[in-house]
DNA sequence: GCATAATCGAGACGGTACGTCCCGTCTTCTG
DNA sequence: CAGAAGACGGGACGTACCGTCTCGATTATGC
């Protein structure tokens, strides 16, 4: 058997996925065709398509390792400090990063497309990323309702465009620890 | 003077609204084409174009009167109540109702097109329903950290694709409370 | 029986067969359109389309009358140069005039489109006004095929686009008539 | 260095050249739209503005190599004769052949648009086929005017929409070498 | 070193939506 | 009634991107 054949480019694949983080931030979602994608990373169309399938796959791999990076919070020992640090990263992170920017766009594609929603289905990044932070500060009271009113604020916060520095992410804590511990 | 001309024709303005009400269940909001609307309103090209200049502006048009409808709460005499009523609405809204896709649709789609962000800049949709009965619980205490206290966890639960069903509203208001009364 | 009603607007009219020839010459003949006919004559499309079905119909009326005027030679006494002056004036009519170049179009329009070559059935143009001269010059011996060897050469000249200035109609009349007398 | 690419289609191209042919005696030159030739080509509509800007473009393809076909005829050893067989030719060619009526077509619409004015000055079709056999019958003695005085009566009788058939090309030789000849 | 094989670029292909323009018809108001 | 204004359904315009394809050129592997 012949397992021969020009290996895939390690620079092409590269280019690709800084040129659709670049273009979600110049142009947006909508604006951004494979073809865009394509012409800024110097790359030919064919070669596109022939390792994704869609600009949403595509999106989603050039934000999926920056997701994670942007929102994994060290434990310093003091937990609600550990708190308010996930969701100034959160607040930024929708607010400003693109991978942040690629995820919010991805879950509202996601209704009304099942591929993109099965993109999601494998990986969980909010939840992923915040429950162990708050496992820390709450050991074994972290339901989906309580990771929902953790995340929840600072998430419409960003969605309804509002300014990530107008949030007081310590006073928000401080409300969330209130709110569930009576 | 003459201020003659053929009047608009109501009914095609309103086979246009349900069309595009129609199409963002069936098809989503991406695959939903100005074609596509005017084909399934039996309506011509032209006459879209003609009173609407994008197919987010049809949207905008289509849902802000149901929104309002949606989730205005009378007052019942018990404000808690009202709170509960308000989280129920806004969750069937943000996850089965046609206006509350396309309000979750269109405030995605207006970061990077300035010409959504303008439609949004003229009503706040959710701002506008929320406050009245907050301020009927909460006498004056109501800026926008707490307005996105209380509809954030809701509106984090719909995007991220989870069953309204599975929410509790009353727990959610109780939290609510015990976040803001100290 | 009821005979009342506005009168037809002579004033329109005429707006609208100047316009016609107006823009024959400036933009030409495909790409007049109905509603630059209109907008040009400052007249509302449907007037335009209540007394002419097509471009083609109003461009024949504006152009029917001058078309026997400019080809009209009055008898000089002089047979042969009458013929010379007919040519004179056919070559200017093809070349210049607003008229001659409806004529060349609609003639050309008359292939393949039925009632443009309705229009021409009722008149022969050339015809009509070449035949007086040459029976003045040839009693009796004017057939359609004297009258194809005296206007043909200057309709090619005319119709490929050539200087009408450079022709020598003297010279012209003169071989058509060698060509006719043997 | 790669000069790369798929290669054009010939295919497609004799397609769109015969689709325009068929059309232009099917519909004539104002019905045929560039959406028209693309259907009856079985071809896309990108494909046909890839090569050709405008169907003016696409007609004069599609026509050229015919028409000079059309018109070339052998020296016979019998000028005279040669020069009755170029009109029997140019009669049939005006008057029947789609590139003949695409000839006729295209010169009216060069008034007017210059793009197509452009394509006639590389080839004098007529002047071309016509000036070898006059000048084999006249030798030295073929200026314009002695073109157009042999060419002209033809295209009068063509253009004006009269029967080929009912033309003397024998007699119409013989008045056109009185005419020279004195 | 030389075939094999997969990648890469370039760019044509059939297709579809874009937003605009004009078609010819209509509906309403004014003169 | 005529005429102006202008909306209507329809359809072609020329452009852009879609996703696929066919090339020649390149770069690995394995005989």
């Amino acid at each position: 058997m012949n397992t021969g054949g020009r290996p895939r480019s390690e620079e092409a694949r590269l280019a690709v996925l800084h040129a659709v983080d670049d273009l979600l931030l110049e142009v947006g979602y909508s604006a951004m065709t494979m073809k865009s994608i394509a012409d800024r990373a110097k790359v030919s169309r064919a070669t596109v398509y022939r390792w994704w399938s869609t600009k949403a796959e595509v999106l989603f791999e050039a934000s999926a390792l920056d997701s994670v990076k942007e929102l994994t919070i060290e434990a310093s020992g003091d937990p609600r400090a550990d708190l308010v640090a996930y969701l100034d990263a959160l607040a930024v992170f929708l607010s400003r990063s693109p991978a942040g920017i690629a995820y919010r766009v991805l879950l509202t594609e996601a209704r009304g497309d099942a591929a993109v929603a099965e993109l999601f289905s494998s990986r969980d990044v909010l939840g992923d990323t915040s429950r162990p932070v708050l496992e820390r500060a709450l050991p074994g009271a972290v339901g989906d309702r309580v990771l929902a009113s953790f995340i929840g604020p600072v998430f419409f916060w960003a969605a309804s465009g509002r300014d990530p520095a107008d949030l007081d992410a310590r006073e928000l804590v401080e409300a969330f620890l209130r709110s569930v511990r009576p």
